[in-house]
DNA sequence: TTGTAAGCGTTATCAT
DNA sequence: ATGATAACGCTTACAA
């Protein structure tokens, strides 16, 4: 590997000269600099970012951690970071942790090991209080949230308005003239299904409906959770179902197929996160849409913004539900 | 952030002590490594892996390059690769080319500047000789090639056999009674297009049906790429469609219903990759998987073992054809 | 078994 | 404008 020792010798200066020289300080003829970059250029030299993190203690990667990296949206939150990230000279490292705390443990300690400059994270479902994640970054790396958050972490946190999200959700369901409306409701240590919660019994409470603990489903969150929750809201009398996720939706609507009832006209299923296969499928899912690019983008500039040293603070991102075939019933 | 110098003066002894006890070094008492991971827990230690990777020479980091992270082939391939390197001590970071070369380009530095000790790559579309990667990257990282690989690049190569898969996806749709088929080839360029072609070449011959290059239907691998083609395959008379993508299998299928055809009484579509939509569309579609699990697995492995100082060697995974309702003409 | 000392490649602080 | 020198945190001969 070539290093500026190499390039240094090659034009009899000094390595400091050539480090000035690629690092762009102005206290450098401009002869100098130029000769030096057609030198490296020559000897196809690589600048070791290691070295130069040690060194400077500035590192210019950030680690992005998702739980999952082929839904559509992290896999998009991801691809419109990474543009941002990219414009300010960071690159992104991307880890997933498929929803185990171990493998977040695991991740973080990667990236704080490999002295990240910067961690965005949403957690995963395993990890129901997030203590560990200040514990191990600690002052290591700016931590910004996206997503799933704990409120009791400081620091930066952009997230979606999931209670006004699961409010339009399940007030969609009453116009289309669903009675019965039950939820798959996720796991309540994460604020993003916590909430969801929250907005359908707000919608519930504000049509005059009586909420019922019974029809609330809790930990449906898999094809086969939603499934079998979808099984049971049949039995409980749902004639619809609001699903905190688009996989946990897909699950219910076999269900309420195999009960050999038709969707939309017996029962109505909203789901969450615009996947792909909820516009691609027949009848298509009406999904409540997280605007993924949008979060990344704001996440990555909440990054920016911290390390500029400004006030941290909480970005809320509208949800936007849409309409589609499985709750077409009156139209 | 603690260093080893911190516990070594907290215990009263030298850094190499501690460094040894901390790396299982046997020329430690017992004790004495007993205390220094005892303090080094307490004082809340962490490697800085870069500081040791600068200093040994060696990465314990692995970078994978795919096109896009969530398509269901690449993200599997990941996880997979992912629970074999852990295992053997290496982190992997991620990193997707969106098909550009020029992001493929930047990718690579990035991990030659991080010095990586391997790279797992399937190149993106845009990049159609790879002399790049050899250059870029040289001798400082082992390069394993996956499903996209350059012939004249050295080193080890997990590929499917494409040319087997395009001949069984023929067969079965001559199988199926179609008679005018016709295929979405991609970008001859990639092997794994060009080898799907042949295969499909060969299923034809093989049933004395003279290869018709009209019905070739180049550069279609996106959904509207595919919508476009598909309509073209339906003016030049095709009955059936071979399509080297699950995207452009997904637009072929639209521009077949856009046109009042059925599928797949009147029409037959194969497509590629098994993307988690084919399944659960209707009708669903029959598409050639990949194994990704499979290749993920065995690539993480010809990484470990090229390390190890192995002979390179090039492994082919077979692809699998799953039959769907959109080539059921005859069942 | 432990300590000493040098060095990985870079950058920052001096001095010239 | 450039050079000399030290230091970032760690590993590793070599010495004791």
């Amino acid at each position: 590997m070539v290093t500026i020792q190499d390039i240094a010798k090659a034009l009899g200066v000094t390595p400091s000269t050539v480090s000035r020289s690629l690092s762009g300080s102005p206290r450098v003829k401009a002869s100098t600099r130029e000769a030096v970059l057609r030198k490296a250029e020559e000897l196809g030299y690589v600048r070791n970012a290691m070295a130069s993190t040690l060194r400077s203690g500035k590192a210019n990667v950030v680690g992005v951690v998702v739980p999952r990296i082929n839904r559509e949206f992290f896999s998009n939150v991801i691809s419109s970071a990474e543009s941002v990230l990219n414009e300010y000279g960071y690159s992104v490292l991307i880890c997933q942790t498929h929803e185990r705390l171990e493998d977040e443990i695991r991740v973080l300690k990667t990236l704080v090991c490999n002295r990240v400059g910067g961690i965005m994270i949403s957690h995963a479902i395993g990890d129901t209080d997030g203590s560990h994640i200040s514990e191990i970054v600690g002052k290591s790396a700016v931590i910004v949230q996206f997503d799933r958050v704990f409120d009791n972490l400081p620091g930066p946190k952009v997230i979606n308005d999931n209670v006004g999200g699961g409010y339009e959700a399940t007030r969609h369901l009453l116009s289309r003239g669903y009675h019965q409306i039950g939820i798959l409701a996720g796991v309540v240590s994460s604020n993003i299904y916590a909430d969801r919660l929250a907005g359908y019994r707000k919608a519930l409470e504000e049509a005059g409906i009586v909420f019922n603990p019974d029809l609330v489903f809790y930990d449906a969150i898999q094809r086969n959770s939603g499934y079998q929750a979808g099984m049971k809201a049949i039995q409980a009398g749902c004639d619809a179902l609001y699903c905190t996720g688009d996989y946990s939706a897909l699950g219910a609507l076999e269900a309420v197929r195999d009960s050999g009832l038709s969707i939309p006209g017996d029962f109505g299923i909203v789901g969450t996160a615009d996947e792909k296969f909820t516009s691609i499928m027949s009848p298509s899912v009406t999904s409540l849409s997280q605007h993924p690019r949008d979060m990344g983008r704001l996440a990555a500039e909440a990054f920016i913004a911290a390390v500029a040293g400004e006030e941290t603070s909480e970005v809320v991102v509208p949800m936007e539900l849409l309409i589609r075939e499985s709750t077409g019933k009156n139209t």
